[in-house]
DNA sequence: AAAATATGCTTTGAACGTCAAACTATTTGA
DNA sequence: TCAAATAGTTTGACGTTCAAAGCATATTTT
């Protein structure tokens, strides 16, 4: 059982790192080398459909608002990214992706679904099943953890 | 089929980011507020045991050597990490940790077997065995992809 | 053995990522 | 109305990162 624990340990720390680096150098060899793994990031919270706010994004990424918003500068500044004031309320900026940003981010989706296809493609229905249910598990006993950290 | 993808896609992701965010406050909140996550990883890749040469450490962090210079030059500061200079050719220098930086690795261990302990116990033999497949696939995948990529 | 080359590490400059705190603009509530 | 609250921006300080230049030591070539 032990023994276990640390094999499952080991492949997810490596997991971990294998897609950060991947997602890193797949970017800086594509046709968006100007954009680093944490803007990656910003531009899929951001998201494709609804506009969000600037306050819900950065919840969302775990960062301040002024992180955030010295991020979308940049991202503005480099043409992925576009701030619209609310008509409703003219302090709030909805934050939207421009065409350029909705082409990345369908790039960076795909990368994501190929690697989960690919797993997911050698094991019958079963299997995926249990794995599913393992990252629940790992997924529930993280949430609850968090819950119990102060903000 | 499609939908299961998605669903893993979505557990990873924020498995990823749960995690990150629960070590980086974990660390906060305990006796090493002096250490951020970036560093408590370089102290991991350090590890407990054998020496191991800048380069080495370096290469298993996927950074530049010159960036590990310059975060070892904290954590040297900060009382965690000692430099060794080898006496077979002193152009190497050989990384340990200090007591406090054993300390640090030990606490930082266990939180991540805990985690995985967790989830693990609340499987049967032949789950876990299956979750470590599905794991293990994944890898497998990311090591073959990150192959294809240049250096 | 001396000179040239290679290796291991450090330093530096530039850009991004991060937070806290101070600030601006706008809205809401008393 | 005007004080307080809210949404976002700016700034200063420090960490992270790379590439490039530099330093010390080792190895190879002549």
């Amino acid at each position: 059982m032990d023994q276990r624990i640390n094999e499952v340990n080991e492949y997810l720390v490596s997991i971990f790192n294998d897609v950060l680096m991947i997602e890193e150098r797949t970017l800086q060899m594509s046709q968006f080398k100007d954009v680093s793994i944490k803007e990656m990031h910003t531009i899929d919270a951001i998201g494709m459909y609804q506009e969000h706010t600037t306050s819900e994004v950065a919840k969302k990424l775990g960062i301040t608002v002024g992180t955030l918003t010295v991020s979308v500068n940049n991202l503005v500044r480099k043409g992925y990214v576009k701030r619209v004031r609310s008509e409703i309320d003219r302090r709030v900026v909805q934050l939207a992706l421009t065409k350029r940003g909705r082409l990345l981010y369908r790039v960076h989706d795909k990368f994501h679904r190929d690697m989960v296809k690919e797993t997911i493609n050698e094991m019958d229905e079963k299997e995926s099943e249990v794995l599913m249910l393992g990252l629940k598990n790992l997924h529930r006993y993280l949430e609850r953890t968090k819950g119990q950290l102060p903000d």
